[in-house]
DNA sequence: TAAACTAATTATAACAATTATAAATTAAGA
DNA sequence: TCTTAATTTATAATTGTTATAATTAGTTTA
């Protein structure tokens, strides 16, 4: 299944004209078999056996192309790194505020509050973003004990 | 109306035992005069002129401070700096990927989907974030012209 | 009202994430 | 295989934000 989507993504780069070389295979193979949505030193940091001589550079600029061509998602927090997920079909995120643990879960899509924002500002929709927050179970157990 | 909220802040500040200074005082000010949602720089910038020595960190602090007391919402977008909202009663935002603009609108809670949400992963659910992506009429216009 | 205490401000430096630059390397088509 | 343009690397620069320490200013209490 994760082979697939390696792929699906390689083949997205050829029909798009990105050239695929070692680093991006191994950026995205990560980035797929990674549930943790991670970081861009994460990878970084995963790929550092394998490219002892990889920049950060590298990185950033290949998650750039990534995102523009639609493989893969920045997602901005209030912290300070942006954390990078695999597009694959439309899931939504729920982080946990104790410890920080994104999970996913599918939806079905918010067509009503896209039209509905389309109708009362004029904008021409296309995309939005929704994410919800909360505790973990594993948190919770915590600071249960606590009190 | 806006004087009004800004009574509030200051009562919120009273209560909660923060320290009602005059940088505060114009922060809050412009924050609830402001329909911009403006970043940490522009509140800088603007009030350069009533407070020529004030620091930066001033700014930072205080909006931690306001954000701490639930007076003021920090939005994270995919740019590099936040924005600053200051809260009154729940609204999502649209945004303009053109321009950047952002418009209020408002619409009744998500509860369904927060409650869905909770039940599928186990998380306590605390809050939810939606913002929605598209063209701004303005920008609708130039897109066409330029066709 | 004055003194004392504590919080807030300022100025500055430090930090960390990200981007820009230029030289060296390499993927991919001819 | 050769050529060319894209990519990588190494490094420096940039930028938003936070930490620090000294100064200033609210607030409380006597």
């Amino acid at each position: 299944m994760s082979e697939t989507h390696l792929q699906d993504a390689l083949g997205t780069l050829k029909t798009t004209g990105v050239r695929i070389t070692p680093q991006r295979h191994a950026i995205l193979e990560f980035l797929i078999q990674s549930m943790t949505h991670p970081t861009a030193d994460d990878i970084y940091k995963a790929l550092e056996g394998k490219f002892p001589n990889m920049s950060v550079a590298t990185v950033y600029n290949n998650l750039r192309v990534f995102r523009e061509v639609g493989l893969v998602k920045e997602l901005t927090y209030g912290d300070s790194s942006s954390r990078f997920d695999f597009v694959t079909n439309d899931h939504y995120h729920i982080i946990c505020e104790c410890c920080g643990k994104i999970v996913d879960f599918h939806y079905p899509g918010l067509d009503e509050i896209e039209h509905f924002a389309s109708q009362v500002t004029g904008f021409e929709v296309n995309a939005h973003r929704l994410e919800i927050y909360g505790t973990c179970p594993s948190c919770k157990v915590v600071s249960e004990n606590v009190q």
